[in-house]
This record gives C-alpha cells, structure tokens and sequence, in this order.
DNA sequence: GAGTTTGAAACT
DNA sequence: CAGTTTCAAACTC
C-alpha cells in the first residue's frame, strides 16, 4: 500500500533515518505547542546541535480507533538537526529525559497532528489494526510502498513487578523503532544495554529486512535465544508480533506492501519479560503468519550500500529506521552526553530503550542511498540533504567543517577502529577513504561497537568535541585537554590547538609553546596565512573577472561571425601578437627586478601590464587591420 | 611520492 | 601516572 500522499513526499524521502518516539495518551492536552507543524523549544530545550545536516522528516502517523473520549491525537514525530528546534514538546508525553539527552547530538521536531474524532481511520489506506494485550489499535503508516515500520507498543501495565496486571497501558506508548526496510543500520551498543540493544538491532536487522510473502511460519527465531516468537496478529496479515523477552514493549512491525503486491505486507510483534520473567504473549489464540520471517543474511542482498562512483542503481525498496526513546533512561542517562555517533541504547533492565543516532551518522548512511532512491522513488531531491554532516571537528565551526571537504583517512594498521583514525574519532564511517582493512563501517558493525565501547572504557569523552568553550574569562574556544607539543612550537599542524585556529591555554602541557597571543611568530604566522588567503582570493576574482569578460567577448563576436563582419579571438591573438604581449610582460618583470620591487608589486606590475595588452587586443580587434602590441 | 617529523593515542 | 610504543597526519625534500 502506497499511502504518502504527493505532498507527505516532498517530505519523506526515506533515505532519512529517524528515531522516532511516540506517546499516545488517552488523555491529550487540548493543544500542543508542536501542533500545526510548527515546533517551540521547551524550557529543556537541548544543546544546539553543530552540524549542517539537513534531516528532512519522515512522517509516521499512528491513530488509536477507540472511542472518541479516548482517541488519541496522532503524533508526527521526526528529527531534524535544525538547531532551532527543541526536543520535547510538553504536549506529547514525550519524556524530555531521554529526548533531551539525545538532542544533545540530535534535534527533534515533534508535530502533532490532530486526529479528526470522528474519522474513520480503518477505511483509510496504510491502516492497520493492531491489538497487543487485548487492546485494538489502528496503525497508520504513512510512507513509502515497500517501508516496513516497526512500532513498540505498551506492555500493558508496564512498571516492573506488575505482572499480570498488564492488561492497559496508559499512557500508551508507542514508539516507531523502525521506518522502513532500511537494513544497513545497526546502532551501536554501549553499556549496560548492550545485551537489549543488541536485541532491537538484531530485531531490525533481521526481521524488518527479511519479509517476502506466502511462506506461512509459525514460530520463528531470529536474532539468537533472544528472539523467540513471533505472534502474526489475526487482525491484519501486514502486522506482526515479535517477542523480545528482555523487553517491556511489544514490537509490532508493520510493512507496507511493496507497490503492485499485496502480499508483501507483514508485522512482528515483541514482549518483553523482563518484568514477568515469562515473555507475554499476546492473541496467541489468534496466531496465523502470513508472512514468513527469512534470515537476514538473504536479505543483505537488498541492503543499500554506498554509492559508488560509477553510479551504481539501488533497486531495494527497504529501509530502516531506527530507534528512539519515548521514556527517560536514568541509570544511562547521565553518560548520553559521552556516546559517541552511532551509539545505541535499547531497552533492558526495566529501561526504555532508544537509539542514538546523530544525523551525520544517518547523514553518512543516506548519503549512499538518498540519491539513487530519490530519483528511483520520484522524490524531489532537497540539496542540503546530501551535504555531509559531522560534529565539530578540531574545534572548526559548523560552517568551517561544512565548507571543508570530507577529508579521507589513510589508515593501515588501526582498521579505522582507534582514534588514530580521524573518521572514526568524529564519528564518521569510512567513505571514500584510504584505508586499508577499514572496519569503520557498517560491514563490521560489531567491532565498531567493542571498538567505541573501549574508547570510552578508556576516556569517556573520547568522542566529545575537543574544542570547548574556556572557562569564565577565557577564550571562547580551547582545547579541553590541551596539547603537549614539544618541538612544534605549537604553530604547525601537529598542534591541535594550533590546528583548530585557537591559542594555547592554561590547559596545554606544550613546550616552547609560540601560539600564544602576544607571540611574534605567531602573528607573522597569521599574517603570512591572511596574505595568503587574500592573494588565493584575488586570484579567484581575477580568473572568474577574465573568464567573464572572455566569454562575453565571445559571445559579442558570435553575432559578427554569423553576420560575416567579425573575426573571433584567434583570428586577431595571433603568435605575433602572442609574443609581443610576453615581451611586454617580461619587460615588465625586468622593470620591476630592476627596481628592487618585492615580488608582489612586480606581480601587480606585470599583471598591469597584462591587463593593458589585453585592451590593446580588444580594441585592435574591431579594427580591420592586424592589432599591433607596443609596450 | 618517499622519507621524516611530530604528537596523540594506545599500551605497559 | 609515567614511560614507551604505535599510529597516522603533517611536513620536507
């Protein structure tokens, strides 16, 4: 079923992965803050986010069919890295905990959009009805033909210890985990929650990619003994249950079918036991799969991978999304500021889980599919979507970073899984590098992840911005740990601090240090980069100016030519003219030696010179006769 | 492009 | 925490 709507389209391009959560209460506010599409920033308002990436939202609407006193509102979530806009919306129930530490590398729009009470959401196309613990639901998924959406419903009564006594939840939480069939992604896993996040991702990674139709299974296994069943809900043949014991949430999946098939259509739905120490089942009396589950593996075939050179065509249809708190995290919490990109967290010890996934990451992901999709899904291709996105890096502004061309590393020895690799250090994969046995990517995901997570065994804001705001009364900038250079005098490269344009402060151990603000070296240093930059500056103006005017001559001539009254540059710049304008200038670059000019005025002089040649040929060449160059 | 220098990261 | 080794980038020729 193909339900976006031309408008949702300019929206939704589903190369964006977004982590999604959704609060359905039965009780809504009667108007939010988000509503109309519009997002205000709490008074949690997170951090804004240094990257240039734009996110461009993906839409998932989910309407509760219950009675009009307790229908829902549905919710719009998406992200953005639009620094202006907040994480949390007051009205949602969004819990600003777990929003608002990810907005630390995340930015979240959160729209409400307001659920006419009296429409019939059943007859609208995309709909689903779901009903985890007894309890019916109508999913609507807005995407594209082919997404596949995971949603992590409530566990009914969802504290620890309830037990039995799940048989409502409410607030009704959802959470979209996952928003199309997007394969390629695996978060990463920190923590304690590695164990469950390592359930979710395998979760998306092996059932939401592996659906093909009109293979019936009962039960199936994916993931390891942590995934045991799936529970085909009767109510729909494109939802399915998963089980994820270890979670307090059903995962239901939804999967819209692929354009010009109806049966590709499935859903999973998961329980968690972590509470119940016995995985619920839900509408087990109701089990009928109409979908098969097949191994991730046959799937992989499918998997967008990143875009070569030569332009290679994506034909999959899938894509993933990915996982988003819609509840706080506490005991993990306080280190969310110390994940690095592509960190996952997922739910386990009684926790939420949510995915962080900072949008260079997806920017990185989508970068190798967006445009092959984008013009294969008929989707407008906004321009900044494919700009590269990434933290700051040594300290370079947003835009310095944004202006700056993704530099490939070249490592060797490290595989891109040690700090030594700049990619990885930023939280970039590996794209167009150098690299030899490059495991900074999504291939090895796994050693990615030992390798993050020994970072921050090792330094815990291994992955944070090196460059940070000073103390009260300091430069706004500087190095966090500072630098120890000892022969550099901390005016080269090797410095970091010199390489992010800063000073060297209280914090550096450098010896010898010459980048300090009254350094004399330092200042001519800075001069000679200044002078240098303006003369590339010049440069540039001059060549764009002459390139100009030569094309205007052209095209000035070009009538003349088609007239028969003109003559075009060649026929006028010929090699006597040619030679006697180097002899000009040679002449010119002796005057200037001979006066003892620095080389810059002689270069003036000589490009004077060359200017004065130049009008002597344009005016000579209205002329019938031979142009004539005279110094 | 090869070789050297440098300092951060990793290791002991 | 200090000393050493490894590594990749910066730099030089």
């Amino acid at each position: 079923m193909d339900v976006v709507s031309p408008e949702l389209n300019i929206l939704l391009p589903d190369e964006i992965m977004d982590t999604e959560a959704i609060v359905m209460d039965d009780d809504p506010p009667a108007e939010s803050p988000a509503a109309s599409g519009q997002s205000q920033p709490s008074d949690d308002a997170p951090i804004p986010m240094e990257t240039d990436v734009l996110a461009v939202p993906e839409i998932v609407s989910l309407c509760s069919d219950a009675p009009p006193t307790q229908r829902t509102q549905a919710l719009t979530t998406s992200i953005t890295t639009d620094s202006t806009l907040c994480s949390t919306t007051s009205a949602t129930h969004l819990t600003s905990g777990g929003l608002q530490k990810l907005s630390a590398n995340h930015q979240i729009i959160l729209n409400k959009v307001a659920s006419s009470p009296g429409a019939d959401t059943t007859r609208s196309p995309g709909t689903t009805t779901i009903t985890p613990g007894g309890q019916k639901f109508m999913v609507t998924a807005i995407g594209k033909s082919g997404q596949s959406i995971v949603l992590q419903l409530p566990h009914t009564g969802s504290k620890p210890g309830s037990g039995q006594g799940e048989a409502k939840a409410n607030p009704q939480h959802f959470k979209v985990l996952t928003i199309g069939g997007r394969t390629d992604l695996k978060p990463v896993m920190v923590g304690q929650a590695v164990s469950s996040a390592s359930q979710i991702s395998t979760l998306q990674a092996q059932q939401l990619k592996t659906v093909q139709p009109m293979k019936p299974v009962q039960t199936v296994t994916v993931g390891g003994p942590q995934f045991k069943t799936i529970f085909p809900l009767s109510t729909s043949s494109n939802v399915q249950q998963i089980q994820v014991p270890g979670s307090r949430f059903h995962y239901v999946r939804l999967v819209t079918a692929t354009t010009g098939s109806s049966t590709g259509q499935a859903g999973s739905h998961c329980t968690n036991s972590s509470m119940t120490a016995k995985p619920m089942v839900v509408n087990t009396a109701q089990v009928r799969m109409s979908v098969p589950i097949i191994p991730a593996q046959t799937m992989k075939q499918v998997v967008p991978k990143p875009l070569t050179s030569s332009g290679q065509v994506l034909t999959t249809q899938t894509q993933q999304r990915l996982i988003m708190p819609a509840t706080p995290l506490p005991q993990i919490q306080p280190n969310l500021t110390n994940l690095p990109p592509g960190t996952m967290l997922a739910p386990g010890s009684g926790n939420m889980g949510y995915t962080v996934l900072p949008a260079h990451y997806v920017t990185q992901l989508q970068q190798s599919a967006y445009v092959t999709l984008a013009s294969s899904s008929g989707f407008p291709t906004p321009t900044g979507i494919q700009t590269q996105a990434r933290l700051p890096l040594n300290g370079l502004s947003t835009s310095d970073a944004a202006s700056r061309p993704r530099k490939p590393c070249n490592c060797n020895k490290s595989q891109c899984l040690k700090l030594y690799c700049d990619c990885f250090a930023n939280g970039e994969f590996c794209q167009s590098c150098n690299c030899t046995n490059c495991f900074n990517n999504l291939e090895h995901e796994t050693e990615r992840a030992k390798a993050i997570k020994a970072c921050l065994d090792r330094n815990p804001e291994a992955f944070k911005p090196k460059i940070g705001k000073g103390k009260e009364g300091e430069s706004d900038r500087r190095h966090s740990k500072g630098c120890n250079c000892k022969r550099s005098g901390c005016l080269k490269n090797y410095c970091e601090c010199y390489e992010a344009k800063i000073m060297c402060s209280s914090t550096c151990k450098c010896v010898g240090c010459k980048n300090f603000e009254e350094s004399p070296e330092r200042k001519t240093l800075m001069h000679l980069a200044d002078a240098a930059e303006v003369r590339v500056q010049q440069q540039t103006a001059a060549k764009t100016k002459l390139s100009s005017q030569i094309s205007d001559l052209f095209t000035r001539t070009t009538p003349a030519i088609t007239s028969g009254g003109g003559r075009m540059p060649f026929t006028f710049v010929t090699k006597e003219v040619a030679e006697a304008t180097c002899e000009c200038l040679l002449e010119q670059a002796e005057q200037a030696e001979l006066i003892q000019q620095p080389q810059a005025t002689a270069e003036r002089m000589i490009l004077e010179e060359f200017g004065r040649c130049l009008m002597r040929i344009i005016s000579s060449a209205g002329k019938t006769d031979c142009p004539s160059i005279n110094c």
